[in-house]
DNA sequence: ACGATACTTGACTAAATAGGTCGGGATTCT
DNA sequence: AGAATCCCGACCTATTTAGTCAAGTATCGT
C-alpha cells in the first residue's frame, strides 16, 4: 500500500510538465532543481516515462521534456500502474496484473472479497484524477497567481 | 499498494482462529496445513501477532493459538497496520505513521491531497471490516454448512 | 517423573527491490 | 566545431521479503 520514492518523483515531474503544458519543453535539470530530485535519478525516471509514452523528449541544446498527451488524458491510475505495478493490494483482485493465488476457490475467498473492495476504492480515486486535475488543484490550493512559474509544486 | 505474503498469511491465520473462536486453541500445524502456509514461517508470524496482542497462545501438548479479543473487536485496519506499517500510500498523509515529506508546504501540495483521498478510501474499507465480518463473509459466500470445519478459508 | 507435543527465541540466508550513481554516447542548436 | 542536452546500460549499497533452522521452554497424559 505504498508509493515508492521513484513514483512520487515521477508524479511531481509530470505535474511540472502539466503546469508547463503548451509552453515548450522543460529541462531535466530544471525539474530536478525545482522539485529537489536527484538529477541522475530523474533522468532514469523520465526515460522510463518516455518509453511508456507519457512524455516526449527533445534532444540538444534547447532540449527537454513535455507531456505526450493532453494533461486531461493522463490519469494517475495509468501512471502509477506503470511505475509501481498493480494498484490492487493482492494480485488475485488486480484487473491489469491479475495473478491467481493459492486459495481453492477465489469466488468464495472472504479475504479476497475485502481486497476487491479496497482495490475498487483505490482505483476509484486514482482513475478519477488526471494530470490536469492535479494542475487545477495546485491553483485552487495556492490561490490564483499571475505567473505560472510562481506556483510551488 | 501491496499486501505482502506474510500479511496475507497472517490474515488467513486470523480468519481460521476467528472461525474457531470459542472452541479452544488451534495448533500452528493445523493452520499451516489447512492454509498451505510454510509452518516455520507461520510460527514466526503468529509469534509476532502474539506480541502485538492479537492472539494468545497456550504451550504444551494441547497447545495452540486463539484470538485475544472478540473477532468483532479486531479490524483489518489494525492488523494490516501492525504487519505492514502505514495504510497510506505516502507517509505525509498517514495518521498513525505520519512522516513529513520534502515539499515546502504540505497544505498546498496537490499530490498530497489526492493521496489523502486514497488513504481515506483504503482506511474506510479496512476500518469497517473486522475478523467477525470476515467470518460472516465466509458463510455468506459458501452457503451455510452444518459443520464449521467444512468451511474453506 | 518422563517423554511427547507445542510454542519460543534468535540467528541465519538467498533473492528481490529500492534508491541511487556513473561513464560515455547520440543529437541538436548556434 | 563546440556546448548543451537527452540517452542508455552498467553498477552499487542498503533494506526488505520470504523463508529456514536449532535449541530451548512449558504443559499434559500416564
Amino acid at each position: 500500500m505504498k508509493l515508492s520514492q521513484r513514483g512520487e518523483y515521477a508524479l511531481r515531474a509530470l505535474l511540472v510538465l502539466g503546469m508547463n503544458h503548451g509552453s515548450g519543453v522543460v529541462r531535466i535539470r530544471d525539474i530536478a532543481q525545482q522539485q529537489n530530485i536527484p538529477r541522475r535519478f530523474l533522468e532514469q525516471i523520465l526515460n522510463d516515462l518516455k518509453s511508456a509514452g507519457f512524455v516526449l523528449s527533445k534532444r540538444g541544446v534547447a532540449g527537454g521534456y513535455r507531456l505526450h498527451r493532453a494533461p486531461g488524458e493522463i490519469s494517475l491510475a495509468d501512471i502509477i500502474r506503470h511505475l509501481e505495478g498493480p494498484l490492487a493490494p493482492v494480485g488475485c483482485v488486480s484487473v491489469n496484473y491479475y495473478q491467481r493465488c493459492s486459495c481453492p476457490d477465489e469466488g468464495k475467498c472472504a479475504i479476497r472479497s475485502v481486497m476487491q473492495e479496497v482495490r475498487d476504492a483505490i482505483v476509484g480515486v486514482l482513475e478519477g484524477v488526471s494530470v490536469a486535475h492535479l494542475c487545477d488543484r495546485v491553483c485552487d490550493l495556492q490561490g490564483p497567481l499571475e505567473n505560472p512559474l510562481d506556483y510551488i509544486i
